[in-house]
DNA sequence: CACTTGCACTTTTTT
DNA sequence: AGTGCAAGTG
């Protein structure tokens, strides 16, 4: 059989990895430098060369994008579909398992995912029912605290309580896991704790997937937690094989509880294991990974590593330090027209930064300049209001138990099921040790509730029966349809009149769509609506957006991992900003925010620019930054600072490059340019930080010892210094 | 029960 | 500055 084709143009480490012996292996794979490709071919080889049907092997992925690229490109390089094979993610395939098992994992066969959102309710009403202040115990905290608990496998009543914030948070662990169980609720971590007890307790089901999986491998292994980690030593047994591939550079998310040392950990517990080491870059210029080198090589412990390629040298990564964040903005679209006049194409550009809040400015830099952006990280789709509102009456049809579908949508529309009701149905659930619509049934039925309250309860419970029967033979579509018209919810929404009302609607029928194209499997005898709930909660949908529009990228450098880009742009390069002001004190959390900073400059394949602002507004506040500590970290031959070269330019020159707008018209006016030295005979001298309006409207924003102030220039009489 | 006002919050995000 | 949430008012 020739299998030459699963080889081909790769470098001697790649190959190491596709073709490796059976045995544990640790690819150690940095940026660029072919990944994905070797895991997929990777698995092509297992099964085409050494012969194992796609149901044995076990791949894992973190996210459900990287899982769908993933089987779509073994199933292009072998030819075939691999369907049998458990590829996904970490929560996706503890809950095919969980499914799989429901009754040994104790669970109720409807039982549905709770999403943090969801949680995060629920967590509030278990802090009320105990009776906690919600000021001395955030809802927030608490919740944190039951995902860190459960992230490290631990159930309340293993937990070892001194403190009484430690007693009551355990207190409220165990009431909110009791308030899950009742209504048949498993959220995110649960759903691998859960997994992970399962195959601990019951030999049958573990020996089951031990022998049925002889390869596990492991994607972005540096972002699993214990459970995880656990999870997979669980699987692996003594019999089986694991590979996870990783990059201890790129661990960025040790603040939701990734552990890096599980690398290190792997090594430790499968001390037979190969390290095979990817250090060739595909992606980026020799100039810009000298200079991540350069950067990363600031941080201890690392497992060692250092990129390189045989591609160009490249140009020198640009540095432009701008007097606050809209001139910063403004170089930054300087940059793009320029690109964009070499015929560059906009996607190839991306904007990151090191927390949402920045992108504002960008984005108004752009919108002003007429450039089409795209941004990452908006809500999602099945985290709309609207959307999850329509859900949880196809969750109250699935399961009348899920406890925090009731509360979502009880009385919306609104129906006459006030505070006050509503806490009579959960007393009596509380007392009952039971849910609210077993209690709601119950306070009907004994005529505890009377009159108008009884006749609104009444009409809710009827309701979610009556669409259940009117709708339990229908399409998933036609279901989710009529569920929309008879709970009043698209009404209720065609009813408001404001355009972010419209929205909603049109989402409400794009949720039929989207049950239209759904395609259901039929496995672990699901209904489609219990498969298509479990979707809607396991993969929130790519956040709607003209994808395919030639458009600049912002997204924060976070979300930026695993992406490249021709050209990327790294904003707000400030001391506080970037490292942020909350991880500069701590040692640990500094080497994550190097880690960061590592890993938005190996998105860039052509150019890197960074960019830094002098002052910056933060929650309407001034602030003054020195640069980043990581722009000292750069090699200084590396890079070229260009303020220089913009401040030496006229204001007619750069009008002509800036194809201009009102203000620059009105900076040509003013005679003033940014960070000039002013002097003002009431507030002496200050520091020229903005401007804004045309001709005898023009007003510029002076920083003065005494603060900042803007001024309008026909009177303000300033005097520039230098 | 709906609407208004006051207050506290504000890193990063996937499942 | 802007927002989201909870208590207060009609």
């Amino acid at each position: 059989m020739d299998v030459s084709h699963l080889l081909d143009g790769m470098n001697d480490r790649q190959r190491d990895a596709v073709s490796a012996d059976e045995r544990h292996m640790l690819v150690l794979a940095g940026a660029g430098s072919g990944k994905t490709r070797v895991l997929v071919h990777r698995i092509a080889w297992l099964i085409q060369v050494m012969q194992y049907s796609p149901m044995s092997i076990m791949a894992v992925t973190f996210t459900n994008k990287a899982a769908a690229e993933m089987r779509g490109r073994v199933e292009q390089l072998l030819g075939r579909d691999v369907r049998s094979m458990w590829l996904g993610t970490f929560h996706g395939l503890a809950h095919r398992l969980l499914r799989a098992h429901y009754q040994d994992a104790k669970l109720p066969q409807n039982f549905q995912i709770l999403d943090s959102d969801d949680q995060l309710r629920l967590v509030k009403r278990i802090l009320r029912a105990l009776n906690l202040d919600e000021k001395q115990w955030p809802a927030k905290q608490a919740q944190w605290y039951i995902n860190g608990k459960k992230d490290e496998g631990l159930r309340a009543e293993h937990i070892d309580a001194f403190d009484i914030t430690d007693k009551t948070l355990k207190e409220v662990y165990a009431a909110y896991q009791e308030a899950c169980d009742r209504a048949g609720l498993v959220d995110f971590a649960e759903l691998l704790l859960r997994a992970h007890e399962l195959l601990r307790d019951n030999k049958y089901v573990r020996e089951h997937y031990q022998k049925r999986f002889r390869h596990i491998l492991v994607d972005e292994f540096q972002d699993t937690n214990q459970i995880q980690y656990a999870w997979v030593q669980m699987l692996a047994g003594t019999q089986n094989y694991v590979t996870i591939v990783g990059d201890d550079d790129q661990s960025i998310y040790g603040w939701r509880g990734a552990q890096v040392e599980n690398l290190q950990h792997f090594l430790r517990d499968f001390p037979s294991a190969e390290t095979i080491r990817l250090e060739q870059n595909y992606r980026s210029t020799n100039m810009i990974l000298q200079a991540a080198n350069a950067v990363i090589a600031n941080n201890e412990d690392r497992l060692g590593k250092e990129l390189w390629t045989d591609g160009a040298d490249g140009a020198p990564i640009s540095l432009y330090g701008a007097f606050n964040e809209q001139e910063e903005a403004r170089y930054i679209v300087s940059r793009i027209m320029q690109w964009q006049e070499q015929g560059g194409a906009l996607s190839d550009i991306a904007l990151l930064y090191r927390n949402n809040a920045q992108s504002r400015v960008l984005e108004e830099g752009l919108l002003y300049a007429q450039i089409p952006y795209r941004i990452y990280g908006g809500l999602r789709f099945f985290d709309r209001q609207e959307v999850k509102d329509a859900v949880a009456y196809l969750r109250l049809i699935s399961n009348r138990n899920d406890d925090a579908a009731f509360e979502r949508v009880v009385n919306t529309p609104t129906r006459g099921i006030g505070e006050r009701t509503l806490g009579l149905v959960r007393e009596a659930a509380k007392n009952e040790q039971t849910t609210m619509w077993r209690a709601a049934q119950q306070l009907v039925n004994e005529k505890i509730l009377t009159g108008r309250a009884r006749t609104a309860v009444t009409g809710f419970l009827t309701l979610v029966n009556e669409l259940e029967e009117a709708t339990h033979a229908m399409s998933l579509s036609a279901q989710t349809d009529k569920v929309l018209h008879g709970s009043g919810l698209l009404a209720m929404y065609q009813a408001e009149k404001s355009d972010k009302a419209e929205t909603r609607v049109d989402n409400l029928k794009e949720l039929v769509s989207a049950t239209e194209t759904f395609v259901p499997t039929g496995e672990e005898g699901m209904t489609p609506l219990a498969e298509f709930l479990s979707h809607a909660a396991l993969e929130a949908g790519e956040e709607q957006a003209d994808a395919h529009q030639d458009a600049v990228q912002l997204m924060t450098l976070h979300s930026a991992k695993g992406l490249e880009f021709k050209l990327v742009f790294m904003t707000g390069m400030e001391e506080g900003t970037f490292p942020s002001l909350q991880s500069s004190a701590e040692s640990g959390r500094l080497a994550e925010e190097r880690r960061l900073c590592y890993v938005g400059m190996t998105r860039a394949m052509e150019q890197l620019v960074l960019t830094y602002a002098e002052t910056r507004r933060l929650y309407g506040q001034m602030n003054t930054h020195r640069p980043s500590r990581f722009i000292g970290e750069l090699p200084p031959d590396h890079v070229e600072n260009v303020r220089e070269h913009v401040r030496v330019e006229t204001p007619s020159q750069s009008r002509s490059r800036f194809h201009t707008g009102v203000s620059h018209e009105s900076f040509v006016e003013t005679g003033f340019k940014l960070g000039q030295r002013v002097l003002h005979s009431k507030f002496g001298e200050g520091t020229v930080l903005n401007y804004e309006g045309t001709g005898s409207q023009s007003r510029i924003q002076v920083n003065f010892a005494t603060g900042s102030k803007w001024l309008v220039v026909a009177y303000a009489r300033l005097t520039a210094l230098d």
